[in-house]
RNA sequence: GCCCACGUAGCUCAGGCGGUAGAGCAUUUCCUUGGUAAGGAAAAGGUCCCCGGUUCGAAUCCGGGCGUGGGCUCCA
C-alpha cells in the first residue's frame, strides 16, 4: 500500500506523471467540494487513484464533472510547486484546511521536524515527490470509477471514496489502454463463461457456487485427468475422502479456532453428532497417514486429491469462477523427513512449473510468503517459522527463481511459495502454492519409525500445484478467450456437410474421428455451410471438416483451422493429426498453417 | 461484511417523469439444398429480481431484502 514516503526519489516517469494526475484530481475535487477531506494518492498500475471523504456520497455520474475540472487546470499551466516546512507550520496548514487525515499522516508518518509539501495552485498536498513541473505536462488522463476503500486499509477505520483514473504520457497511449480494457471485457472469463456455455451461476443454488454445464465440465475432466496422471507419475498416491468430518478433527487442526470466519456453522444432529464441510483437505489426509505405522522407509509420503472445500467467503469477495465458496484443490500433502524436506519443496516448485508450461501460464511470478510480529496469528516458534522460510527461499534460489516477499501473508500454519498470474485485465491473483507446516505434525502427534528405531516426527507440505479448478478453469477461459488448446476443446472437431445430401458421408466421418476418441460434433442441420462454419467459429473449435462431392469422392475431409486456413486430407491423416496433437497436449499444431491458441494480450 | 453502480424474454439490450411491455439473436415449425463467419417466413416466449408502502392503479415512485459487477478488506 503506497503511503506517505513511499514516492520518494522514485526514478520511473510514468509512475511521476500518474503521481501528479492524482494530485491534479485532488486539487479538482477540492474545487468542486470545498469540503472534501483527502487521504492518500498514489500511483498504481496503469493509473493512479485517490482517497475522498465527501460530506454527500458521490458516484460515477459525478467523475465527468471532476475530470473536465481537471482538464481546465490542466490547461491553466500551474506548476507543481514543491515546499518544506517545519512540523509545526505544516500542521496549521492542513490544520487550516480541516485536512485531518493529512494531519494524522504528519503526526505518524513523518519523521524529524522538516514536512516535505507539493502546491498546485490553491492545492496542497503532503508529499516527497517528485512531480511533473506543470499540470499542463498531464495530457492524457481519465477517471474510471470510484470505489470504497478503507482509510490505510484498515476496516476498522472509517471508508473513504477512492477515485480511480488511468493517465498516460500520450493520448495515443491512453487510446491503446481504453482498447486494452475493452478487449479484457471480451476475455472475461464470466463473460466467455456463459456464451459458450461452460457454467452458470443461479440464485437458487447459491452464490458462489456456480454449476459445471457438460462442455466447461468436460473441460475440467480432461484437466483432471492430465493432473492425476502426471502426480501419479511422480509418485503422489491418490485418494477419496469425504467433504466432511467430526467438528472436532477442525478442532484438533486448529481451524476451528484460527479459520472459523470461513467455515459453515456445523451440522448438529439430535444425537449431538456435529459435522463440518471441510475448509482445507489437510485433516482428512492426516488421518490416512495415521492408518498404519510409517517407517522411514515409506517417507516421503505424497498423499494427492482433487478434494472439494468450503470456505464461506464474505459476499463482495466473490467472483465468477475466480472465487467462490466452494472449490476443488488440486491438493497434495507430502510428509517427509527434515532432510527430505528441500528436495520436496523444490519437486513441487518444479510440478508447478511442468503444469504451468503445458497449460500456458506463461506470466506469473513467486511471492515468498512470511509471517509478521502479530504474535497470536501464528501458531509454532519462531525458530521453527525461521527454518521454514529459509527452506522456502533456498529451494527458490537453487532453482534459480526469483522472487518477492509478502511480509504477514503466510499460512497460519507456516510459511508459503505463492505462483501469481494475472488475469485478462491483469488483475493478480495467487494460482498455486507450496507451504511447509511443522504444526499440524505437532498437533496431530505424527510420527516415524526412524532407522534406530525411534518415533520421529514427520514435517508436513502442502501444496496446490495447479491449484483450484474453478480458479485454474477461470484462467484459462482468459487465457485462451475462450479457445482452447484441442486436447482441452470441449468440441474438438466439427464435421459439416455442404449439402443435405452429403450427411451420411460427414456422419462417417464423424464415426471416424469418435472411434479415436475425438470429441466432434456432426452439424447435419439443413443450413447453409456459412451458418455451419460460422457456428463453429464462435464456438471457437480448433477444427472444420467440410465435406462434399469432391470429398466423398475422394475420401478426404477439407479442414479449416481457426486461423482460417484450409487444408484438404485424408480422413485417416486427419485423424492421426488430431491424435497426435492431443496426445501431446499440443499449444499450437505443429504444421505450417497455424490454428493455435490465441496470443496473449500485446 | 463495507462503498458505488446495476438487475426488463435463454442472451444482448430498448422503453417507461404511474394506466400490467418491445427489438435483434437463440428456440420451435415450415420453406430453402446452399463449398467455408449469420438464407427466408411464421410461432412461441416476460409474476419487468423479491417483499412491503404510497396510489383508483406500481415494471415505473418510496423503503427493505436478494443477486451481479467494480473496488476495499480477505484469499485457492
Amino acid at each position: 500500500m503506497a503511503e506517505y514516503g513511499d514516492h520518494e526519489s522514485s526514478g520511473d516517469p510514468l509512475e511521476t506523471l500518474r503521481h501528479s494526475a492524482a494530485h491534479l484530481l485532488a486539487a479538482a475535487v477540492t474545487e468542486l467540494y470545498p469540503d472534501a477531506r483527502y487521504g492518500i494518492g498514489p500511483a498504481v498500475q496503469d493509473g493512479f487513484y485517490y482517497d475522498f471523504a465527501f460530506s454527500k456520497p458521490i458516484s460515477e455520474s459525478d467523475l465527468p464533472a471532476i475530470e473536465s475540472r481537471m482538464r481546465k487546470l490542466a490547461q491553466a499551466d500551474i506548476p507543481f510547486v514543491h515546499e518544506t516546512m517545519s512540523r509545526e507550520q505544516a500542521t496549521e496548514e492542513f490544520r487550516r484546511r480541516g485536512q485531518d487525515y493529512k494531519l494524522e499522516l504528519i503526526a505518524d508518518k513523518v519523521e524529524g521536524d522538516e514536512v516535505s509539501v507539493y502546491r498546485t495552485g490553491d492545492f496542497l498536498d503532503l508529499c516527497r515527490g517528485p512531480h511533473v513541473r506543470s499540470t499542463r505536462d498531464l495530457k492524457a488522463f481519465k477517471l474510471l470509477r470510484v470505489a470504497g476503500a478503507y482509510w490505510r486499509g484498515d476496516e476498522k477505520k472509517p471508508q473513504l471514496t477512492r477515485i480511480y483514473g488511468t493517465a498516460w504520457p500520450t493520448p495515443r497511449e491512453l487510446e491503446d489502454y481504453v482498447k486494452f480494457l475493452e478487449e479484457a471485457e471480451l476475455r472475461d472469463h464470466k463473460k466467455l463463461g456463459k456464451d459458450l456455455k461452460l457454467f452458470a451461476v443461479d440464485d437458487r443454488i447459491g452464490p458462489g457456487l456456480p454449476l459445471w454445464l457438460p462442455d466447461g465440465a468436460t473441460i475440467r475432466r480432461e484437466l483432471e485427468r492430465f493432473i492425476v496422471d502426471e502426480e501419479l507419475a511422480r509418485g503422489y498416491l491418490h485418494v477419496r475422502t469425504p467433504d466432511v468430518a467430526r467438528l472436532d478433527l477442525f478442532r484438533q487442526s486448529g481451524h476451528a479456532q484460527l479459520y472459523k470466519e470461513y467455515m459453515y456453522p456445523p451440522m448438529t444432529f439430535e444425537d449431538g453428532e456435529q459435522l463440518e464441510l471441510r475448509p482445507v483437505n489437510c485433516p482428512h489426509h492426516i488421518v490416512i497417514y495415521q492408518t498404519e505405522l510409517r517407517s522411514y522407509r515409506d517417507l516421503p509420503l505424497r498423499i494427492a486429491e482433487i478434494g472439494n472445500n468450503w470456505r464461506y467467503e464474505r459476499s463482495g469477495t466473490l467472483a465468477g469462477m475466480n472465487r467462490v465458496r466452494s472449490f476443488a484443490l488440486n491438493d497434495a500433502h507430502i510428509f517427509c523427513t527434515p532432510d527430505q524436506l528441500m528436495d520436496e519443496v523444490k519437486g513441487a516448485i518444479d510440478l508447478a512449473l511442468y503444469f504451468s508450461r503445458v497449460l500456458g501460464i506463461d506470466e506469473f511470478w513467486y511471492q515468498l510468503s512470511t509471517r509478521d510480529d502479530v504474535k497470536d496469528k501464528w501458531l509454532g516458534t519462531e525458530e521453527q517459522w525461521q527454518e521454514a522460510q529459509a527452506s522456502l527461499a533456498e529451494a527458490l534460489e537453487s532453482m534459480g527463481q526469483q522472487y518477492r516477499i509478502g511480509v504477514g501473508e503466510a499460512a497460519f500454519y507456516g510459511p508459503k511459495i505463492d505462483f501469481q498470474v494475472y488475469d485478462a485485465h491483469r488483475r493478480e491473483f495467487t494460482n498455486s502454492t507450496v507451504q511447509v507446516d511443522f504444526q499440524l505434525p505437532q498437533r496431530f502427534d505424527l510420527e516415524y519409525v526412524a532407522e534406530d528405531g525411534s518415533r520421529k516426527r514427520p514435517v508436513m507440505v502442502h501444496r496446490g500445484a495447479a491449484g483450484a479448478m474453478e480458479r485454474l478453469f477461470s484462467y484459462l477461459i482468459e487465457r485462451y478467450a475462450g479457445a482452447f488448446p484441442t486436447w482441452l476443446h470441449p468440441t474438438q472437431v466439427v464435421v459439416a456437410a455442404v449439402k443435405d445430401e452429403f450427411n451420411d458421408y460427414a456422419r462417417e466421418v464423424g464415426e471416424r474421428l469418435r472411434a479415436s476418441k475425438i470429441r466432434v460434433h456432426v452439424d447435419h442441420r439443413s443450413e447453409r455451410l456459412d451458418r455451419k462454419v460460422r457456428d463453429a467459429k464462435v464456438k471457437k473449435v480448433p477444427y472444420i471438416g467440410v465435406v462434399g462431392g469432391k470429398e466423398v469422392e475422394s475420401g478426404h475431409v477439407n479442414v479449416q483451422n481457426r486461423a482460417g486456413e484450409k487444408v484438404d486430407m485424408a480422413v485417416d491423416a486427419f485423424v492421426d493429426m488430431i491424435s497426435a496433437e492431443i496426445a501431446e497436449r499440443r499449444r499450437t499444431p505443429p504444421h505450417s498453417w497455424g490454428g493455435g491458441p490465441t496470443g496473449q494480450r500485446g
